[in-house]
DNA sequence: GTAATCAGTGCAAACGTTTGCCCGCAAACG
DNA sequence: CGTTTGCGGGCAAACGTTTGCACTGATTAC
């Protein structure tokens, strides 16, 4: 009934416990003549001995678990990531602990003391940024700890993120080819770095390529599908509303989708979109979705890898490490009919 | 640097660590001087005291945490339940811990082996349902356990399923009232118990409604958007194909739609589809999906109750919750235009 | 006035491992 | 033959808690 102990083998076999453990641990040099490590294996094996990891855990200081808290694990973006991870984590030996904060700071913190006293060797963290103080202090500890797809401005840490900027900007550009000259942009929480540099990039390619920069083109809102739903439409009703929105958030893009069939309007004939980022679904709709899509596995991976450089080696650096992220150009972006005269820039 | 222990506490306070462990566990009657009770909050406030769960964990032999194995973390349906169980976990000062199978059984059984070998207190898990063994052993242990989704039918668990035979027995039913003769039915894995009882329902009402059933109609594969793209393709490929068809798993649906698309045929023009089940995206998309969907928060929370119970009482019963699902009805299905007569059947 | 109660706290064992140290013995060495 | 070497394995401490028990001094009961 009560589970298989070191003590039980060790009684059966006539040995001490200590030496039932060396022979299941298989450390070098392995001092134990083969009579008794057969005779362990095979009662081990018999009575399915499984080590107790938590007793282990306490007395080598290290559980071969890794924490991953992710504001929202129904978003297919974050789960996706979350699935890579979990792969790696399984190729090298660590149980994954998945902890969703649900974009609530109070939680997060929670959940990072939990993971913490529960002994997990190392944190992955996409932090809901409202404060930063429990995560600083996990970097100045030298805490294994790596932040993926919203990173911090005011101190240092071991980072994966993606070129939102340089992506955004191209984005804009490829858009004013098309002859767009009014193009909004709408996001959930402007604080969060993806979006902030998304923004920024919008705001560059704008200014560079002499585009109108209306400040009434540019929404933020929260992370819920009524706030993208809120946003567009506000959008849809100003006199004069883009051609063409750029849509950060898949929360966000859901909300936007059904602002415009509400509104009655088509895709792409009456407005075009560009989703950041890319959902699986985008490919399959009606109208296949132009977006912006981000290398959730290799984000994954290089996280991962990161995190292990620093559990393994025990010491943790501040790399930031940045992924390209790819424009799938579909079928939600027309057009326009009359082209300007911007060919010269564009060819910059 | 090193975390603070009750000892540290204790050695600054003058008192034994005990006394220390008494105070900030609270337990009843707590025979301790507000002297020393208020000096012992005091400093692990101000050293910010984290108790070591896995050192509690050992003595204690009870870990507050649950372990959650699903097939595929990234499908909508199995992270929207992760979701609301890891909302009910942090409700009752559990840790959830995520584990994703990948449908694969032998990760699975190491899932298993490694959660229960980490001492959690309870299991709730979507099994892949090519094995049982590892299951049943843990059920005969009266291990806390809850399986959801699929259940076994060698032998009883607490579980938590939803009434697919039902449903799918009304939804053929609401086809033919449309006037749809040749229905089709298309599934990933056929050995699942959701798609066996969907199976099951389906064939009950092609017979009860006198429509013919024809073993072309229904088609099987794995849970793969390929797998679900091939089906549909063969299905068009038929000289004589079904005018509409029931997709059972949200991967095969994206296949589905996707061989729709590129074979040109217009739904629900062309063809008439079903999904179960329901997909956030799919009151989204241009043509928005008729489907079946689940309560996911409902199968989330009764499983979680169960759990708790079981965790706290200790005793397992083997209850069977099942848990209505609905439909709904949105633009993928065309009426046809000669009625058949089935009316009478229909009122039954 | 003595015995019983009780509040307040310390002591030590225990949970299941791991691991540094030590010890006995036999072989090898000089 | 005495000493070193090395193999095989036992001993006990330790990881940080929790908890039954014992002990002291004071209060209450009779």
């Amino acid at each position: 009934m009560a589970p298989v102990t070191l003590k039980d083998i060790a009684r059966i076999c006539n040995v001490h416990p200590s030496t039932v453990s060396r022979v299941l641990r298989e450390r070098e040099p392995l001092k134990i003549s083969k009579n008794t490590r057969d005779k362990i294996l095979e009662i081990a094996k018999q009575l399915n001995y499984q080590p107790d990891q938590t007793a282990r855990a306490l007395r080598t200081r290290k559980s071969y678990t890794v924490g991953l808290i992710i504001p929202n694990i129904s978003s297919p973006y974050f789960s996706g990531i979350a699935k890579v991870i979990d792969e790696r984590c399984g190729e090298t030996g660590y149980t994954l602990i998945i902890s969703d904060s649900n974009e609530n700071q109070d939680k997060e913190i929670r959940i990072v003391n939990d993971l913490v006293s529960r002994g997990v060797d190392g944190i992955i963290i996409a932090p809901v940024q409202e404060s930063d103080k429990h995560i600083r202090e996990l970097v100045e500890k030298k805490y294994p700890l790596v932040v993926i797809d919203r990173c911090f401005n005011r101190f240092k840490t071991n980072s994966v993120i993606s070129n939102d900027e340089e992506t955004t900007y191209k984005t804009v550009k490829y858009l004013a080819g098309l002859g767009h000259r009014l193009i909004g942009f709408i996001s959930g929480r402007p604080n969060l770095y993806p979006v902030m540099k998304r923004l920024a990039g919008y705001e560059k390619a704008i200014n560079d390529l002499g585009l109108p920069l209306k400040k009434e083109f540019v929404l933020k809102g929260t992370q819920s599908i009524e706030s993208g739903y809120q946003s567009f439409n506000d959008l849809l009703s100003l006199p004069d509303f883009p051609t063409a929105i750029l849509i950060s958030g898949t929360i966000i893009t859901l909300g936007s989708i059904k602002a415009i069939i509400d509104n009655g309007y088509k895709i792409p004939q009456d407005i075009s979109i560009i989703g950041f980022t890319d959902i699986p679904y985008a490919q399959y709709l009606s109208i296949p979705l132009t977006t912006v899509s981000h290398k959730i596995g290799d984000i994954g991976r290089e996280a991962f890898k990161m995190l292990l450089h620093g559990m393994i080696s025990g010491v943790m650096e501040s790399d930031k490490i940045v992924v390209e992220s790819v424009m799938n150009i579909r079928k939600s972006v027309a057009e326009m009919v009359e082209k300007p005269t911007l060919t010269t820039i564009l060819d910059a």
